[in-house]
DNA sequence: TACACTGTAGAACGTGGGTTCTATGACATT
DNA sequence: AATGTCATAGAACCCACGTTCTACAGTGTA
């Protein structure tokens, strides 16, 4: 049968990430081993080596923290593509044709660029980034992005505030003009999926 | 005359955020001497601990590139200070008691954390952090942070758009509530300066 | 004049930290 | 059973790097 590695590689780069965030630096190989539990820094030179090899990480040899995170830009953000904030459109990618693979669970936050006005109470355009990040704890009143699965096409995306009424999860549009949509608890995780948590607005002018 | 220290600590802190943006982490001590042609690294320790001393940087004593830029997001931009989106206050610093020195040119973007609700009509918020470009050519309806000097006093900041008419200088909050301000030709770029044209907006969710 | 403060230099010390090497066990493939 | 790959451990090596100490020169101040 297929192993699904939920791997030490995926802790170490999740801790990378963590680390950088919060100390503006990335982590030694002693921090990271400390962190996963690894008591030979050879041990962590060896995931490393491997990450390196699989695009994740790039790094300066002999450079003490010469670690850097693959895929990051100089603003630290990258744009995966784009997000609707009124009717849920179809999930494409901004740089390439290909439509957005959100199968592959995101570990990391990520970018997604708002399409329409649904936030519009939210001081949220369209045209703005949102920060996305995965995996959080979803309270009543956040913001996140929702899926919706539909037979054998892609599924469409929509930015909403998110509310667990009785029967039903609320996804209430933050635009006075447009209604929430009702999704039936049994069709929640089944059908429809919360991709995220936005945690930061960004927006440029021309 | 008096010249102006265009200090060697103003180069390495300079050099400490181009390094760290474009590396990703903070450079050694003996990075920071090589840049700015100091010899010795106790020499650098020496800078490092007087601009930590002053409020610039955060250290993390016996850590391989422990040094923090203070006032810093998480997005890796710098806030500066406070820019007022309502009636002209006071400029002041984050961090620090003493008021922003705005008369030292900036010649790189910096950031201003927003207070008041003026822009609220152009969707920026109380707490909203603001990108904003020194030297940009202005254009009518462009948001820009407006300084008014007054007396002895360190001069007030204000976020408005801004339209040139006949006679005068039209700074327009976005805002149906508020009125505008307006400026008279001959006060303008004498009492009032344009400190720079906002270029982005960032706003974090708790 | 003496003293304090800031800026500079050189050297030395001790630990931080990346790398390398050897050895070993768990699995999968041949 | 032999071989190969992946994951793990321990130790050693050696340069990286923060810190400390001494010394000295320029400047301002009591």
């Amino acid at each position: 049968m297929k192993r699904e590695m939920s791997d030490i590689q995926t802790r170490i780069l999740a801790f990378i990430e963590e680390y950088t965030r919060t100390h503006g630096r990335p982590p030694t190989n002693r921090e990271i081993g400390a962190k996963v539990e690894i008591s030979s820094t050879g041990h962590v030179d060896y995931h490393l080596t491997v990450l390196e090899k699989k695009g994740y990480i790039e790094r300066e040899r002999k450079k003490s923290r010469g670690i850097r995170l693959a895929h990051q830009e100089p603003a630290g953000l990258r744009v995966y593509g784009a997000i609707a904030a009124g009717q849920p459109i179809e999930i494409y990618a901004d740089q390439q044709e290909s439509p957005l693979d959100l199968s592959a669970r995101h570990t990391h936050e990520y970018v997604l660029k708002v399409k329409g006005n649904s936030m519009i109470d939210d001081h949220i355009n369209d045209g703005d980034c949102v920060l996305v990040l995965p995996d959080a704890t979803i309270s009543d009143g956040d913001i996140i992005v929702a899926t919706h699965m539909t037979d054998g096409a892609n599924g469409a995306a929509t930015l909403k505030r998110i509310y667990r009424e009785r029967d039903r999860i609320r996804l209430q549009p933050a635009n006075s003009q447009m209604d929430p949509i009702y999704v039936p608890r049994h069709e929640w995780d089944t059908e429809w999926q919360v991709q995220g948590k936005v945690t930061a607005v960004y927006r440029q002018f021309s």
